[in-house]
RNA sequence: GGCCCCAUCGUCUAGUCUGGCCUAGGACGUCAGCUUCUCAAGCUGUAAACACGGGUUCGAAUCCCGUUGGGGCUACCA
């Protein structure tokens, strides 16, 4: 049986590529019918934080990777330390200090089979000698993941590309130990837009940035595994669910990958459309009461005609809730490019006034009984469509871009409608009174 | 610097192992059009790549060598 592991250090948040390495992990796993840890490098006490473990925990739960057995280094200082003195005894091994360094032969040439780059070697007289033990006795990284590997009964290594000059150190040690070589799978890296390794400085990294920016697990996790990994057709959008049918190593490239946050994005927006609507709803409120925009008592109803008026507008649940407040807030921010292209007419003002009158008797206020009456006065009027929707939209909504009109004065309702263009109208009315006076000088 | 890894459109990639079906396919993004009250969505179309130089071969994106470029490692961090 295949048993893999992935290993994060609580020294930081999870990002972006060790969710991906951690999704490899998992779907091989899944995909054999075998096992997979979870193990926790802490043994660095000092960087180590109560806080990014739990984020990483939760992170993971969150794409629906489960494990099926959780260890702790900080935990397991015994064994390494009874590893590390048996080593001793059979020579090898040297003090200096209080620490336990092992002794690098020389001119050994090491070999590793890794499933993904083939036959790698390197001359040990490239490797140094390694420590085992520290000085505070804590074990050294090369070493406790040698041993937990061993005893865990780790078959597959699946880790990044970047570990692959520890790999000899790790097989001497192995080797040292008497303990069997796992099979080693060195996945490439995921870089930034400029190519160097994804960092802070090329945006957002960890993934519960991307869950508080309203990206849904199920597209990032789709993202992850086409990042170096494809099902040799054309298909793209898959589940969790697909992709521990289709995932094989074989179909893993060698070469490095660039984040595309603009195909994630992409990706996102294709995954809002189908989404479950109870569970965009809850992430909406979420969002929009974050930003208190909304109580989070929100009449459901209402922001379901709403959310469904946006699923194919926005890629991101954030940029839903942007997009709509106009609809929660009462005191909305006018864009003065919109307001200086659609309401500066002298005339407009008289148009929403007859409107408003058109709206006013409109019952039942519903989408079709507003675009019934409000076409009938454009041809009453005998002006263009656009002449009286851009600036109706600019007074409702604040901006030149919404959805189609009637929908967003159904959705809007009746007395936020009237009020919105009451309020408008007196504004440009004021201007037109200094208007006439101006021109009657 | 030394060692190691990698190299197809701007990006993710198919094709490379098992040379010919590749005048290099798909997707995101770009641009244009259709639709239209604006914006999306959707549909249609467009531009866009085998890093370079040598071999091997009847034939190379595919095999070999070199160059260049990028990345990684070079901690008593993991």
């Amino acid at each position: 049986m295949n048993i893999v592991r992935f290993a994060p250090s609580p020294t930081g948040y999870l990002h972006i590529g060790g969710a991906r390495t951690c999704l490899f992990n998992w779907l091989f796993a899944r995909a054999t019918g075998g096992k997979f840890i979870l193990r926790i490098e802490d043994t660095d006490l000092s960087r180590s934080k109560k806080e990014y473990l739990d984020e990483i925990l939760s992170s993971l739960q969150w794409m629906g990777l489960d494990w099926d057995g959780l260890y702790y280094q900080s935990q397991r200082f015994d064994i390494y330390r009874d590893y590390a003195q048996n080593l001793f005894k059979k020579g090898n091994v040297y003090k200096e200090g209080e620490a336990l360094i092992y002794k690098v032969p020389k001119d050994i040439n090491v070999k590793i089979h890794d499933l993904i780059h083939g036959e790698i070697s390197i001359d040990t007289e490239q490797i140094k000698d390694q420590v085992l033990l520290k000085s505070d006795g804590s074990p050294a990284y090369n070493f406790c993941c040698v041993v937990d590997d061993a005893l865990m009964g780790i078959t597959h290594i699946i880790r990044g590309d970047d570990h692959i000059s520890n790999t000899p150190k790790q097989i001497l040690l192995y080797e040292a130990l008497g303990l069997k070589v796992p099979k080693f799978v060195h996945i490439p890296m995921i870089l930034g837009e400029d190519k160097s390794r994804l960092s802070k400085r090329h945006g957002a990294t960890s993934l519960s940035e991307y869950k508080n920016e309203g990206y849904l697990p199920e597209a990032l996790v789709n993202y992850l595994a086409l990042l170096g990994w494809n099902p040799g057709d054309s298909r793209e959008i898959f589940s969790l669910n697909n992709l521990t049918k289709e995932f094989s190593l074989k179909r893993v490239s060698k070469t490095a990958a660039v984040f595309d946050i603009k195909k994630l994005k992409w990706l996102n927006g294709q995954y809002i459309k189908n989404y479950d609507t109870e569970k965009l709803l809850d992430l909406a409120v979420a969002c929009l009461a974050e930003k208190k925009y909304i109580m989070p008592d929100i009449d459901r109803k209402w922001l379901k005609s709403i959310v469904e008026l946006y699923r194919s507008r926005f890629q991101t649940v954030n940029e839903f809730s942007e997009l709509a407040s106009f609809f929660f807030i009462d005191d909305i921010r006018y864009d003065t490019d919109a307001v200086s292209k659609f309401l500066n007419d002298i005339d407009v003002a008289e148009k929403l006034e007859k409107l408003k009158e058109a709206l006013e008797k409109t019952e039942p206020f519903d989408i079709a009984g507003i675009e019934r009456n409000v076409r009938s006065l454009i041809e009453k009027l005998d002006i263009q469509t656009g002449s009286l929707i851009h600036p109706a939209r600019v007074a409702l909504t604040g901006g030149a871009v919404s959805p189609g009109i009637f929908e967003v004065i159904a959705c809007l309702g009746k007395e936020k409608t009237l009020n919105r263009l009451n309020r408008v109208i007196k504004k440009l009315k004021t201007r037109a009174d200094l208007f006439d006076k101006l021109s009657g000088l």
